[in-house]
DNA sequence: ACCTGAACACCGTTCAAGT
DNA sequence: ACCTGAACACCGTTCAAGT
């Protein structure tokens, strides 16, 4: 066989491939012998569009973090930056979860991803186009982060579906019981998420309003506040991911 | 050799190995075989202990979880109930910072571990006891969980020490620089982390008045209120870790 | 350039055999 | 009861060989 005058792979076809396989039976599944079989070729094909295993996953994490919703901080919409910030992290969480066995490639993984570094800019360009400080700008990327992220594999690791092969027949003999224990983990996962993210989101309102409030008073030291930023932003834009 | 007339192993003398190497050298380090020969013992004489290595890793997770300070919720400290959660949550992820390779494990795992559990049931029983329906008192449990172990798996994915393979010398040419870029990285952790935690708890805060605000309008309900209580608290004694 | 089979150095886990 | 060596069915990755 050798080469085919039409390559047999590309790197979209693995990403796809791999993110379907992810999804299905999680990531324990994807080995390279494994995903290789799926696309019809044998296991050392793949290292000729990937370097490794591990760029394969990023790649399809990165997949997922460019399903997130970003328009509301586009600089035409008329949202504030509280429902911004809030609209973003339901879509945020929504994209995680349509994908949960992909999370911890996500919640981990080093700013390497150029969909995840989109994501991060695109909520420090609003704030401070919003008036939050930059400095305090990374912190509400970072700290949103924290929380979707979170909240996404706690989700994950509490899910059904995960655990079906540690729920022994014997203790949960009726599948029922078992169903109805994964219901009410998602309540709690959702009214926990909806609280959380009410308090986040009140208690930066409350911090804004101190932030600006001081700034006239601290006019003074505007070239200080300035150079904080700006090293606040180079920080945000080269370390923070999503 | 055979059996010895004493155990060679013992649980205890293998969580504290396995723990010591995933701290040393993260989870990738620790295989059976590994670990085995790092107790003097052959591989297979693990299984005589636990049943698979995630047991093992588990048990290393729990350990952690056993080092959180839980005294302020206990009946007799004089703490309010936002302080407590402020110094719990600080206690809670410093004792993940020491040790950062462990906590892709503790996030992910579903409520089997005796110390996360006790985790889980101080920080209800004492909001109840501070006078939070016992369903938001499920949700304030979670929602720290999420924002804590986020935040300490972020730290940790973008820490130096993890990256330090992935820098290439020739891009990185001064250490001096790659330390500097991890010491900034901290600060962005750290001020992320407190701004984010002071938002979580002045908002916890706006939300309590509205709670207790409303108890008293809604009195002719206290039996609907008392029986969603139940159901939140059983879900979250069952499912809920930390 | 892109695929292959063979090979290397590993895995987690099972199991019969030993004492 | 508790450890052993051998074995099974896998891994990720490298590499010379093919076209």
């Amino acid at each position: 066989m050798a080469r085919p005058r039409k390559p047999l792979l590309s790197r979209d076809r693995i990403v796809a491939t791999a993110g379907a396989l992810v999804d299905r039976e999680g990531l324990d599944a994807v080995s390279t012998r494994r995903l290789a079989a799926e696309l019809g070729v044998s296991g050392p094909s793949l290292y000729n569009h990937f370097r490794t295993k591990d760029e394969i996953l990023e790649a399809v994490a990165d997949a997922v973090s460019a399903r997130v919703d970003l328009s509301m901080f586009e600089e035409g919409d008329a949202r504030d930056w509280r429902t911004a910030l809030h609209d973003w992290a339901v879509s945020y969480r929504a994209a995680l979860r349509e994908h949960p066995h992909i999370v911890p490639v996500l919640a981990r993984g080093p700013g390497r991803r150029p969909a995840g570094l989109r994501v991060a800019d695109a909520v420090f360009g609003a704030m401070v186009r919003a008036g939050w400080p930059p400095a305090q700008a990374t912190y509400i990327g970072a700290l949103m982060r924290y929380f979707v992220t979170g909240s996404a594999l706690s989700s994950f690791a509490r899910g059904f579906v995960d655990d079906e092969a540690a729920y022994d027949p014997a203790d949960y003999p009726h599948l029922g019981q078992a169903h109805l224990l994964a219901e009410r983990r998602e309540q709690v996962d959702e009214g926990a998420f909806e609280t959380g993210l009410r308090a986040l989101l009140d208690g930066l309102v409350l911090q804004y309003a101190t932030v600006r409030g001081g700034r006239t008073e601290a006019r003074g030291e505007g070239s200080a506040v300035r150079g904080d930023g700006s090293e606040a932003r180079a920080d945000g834009s080269a370390g923070a991911e999503a």
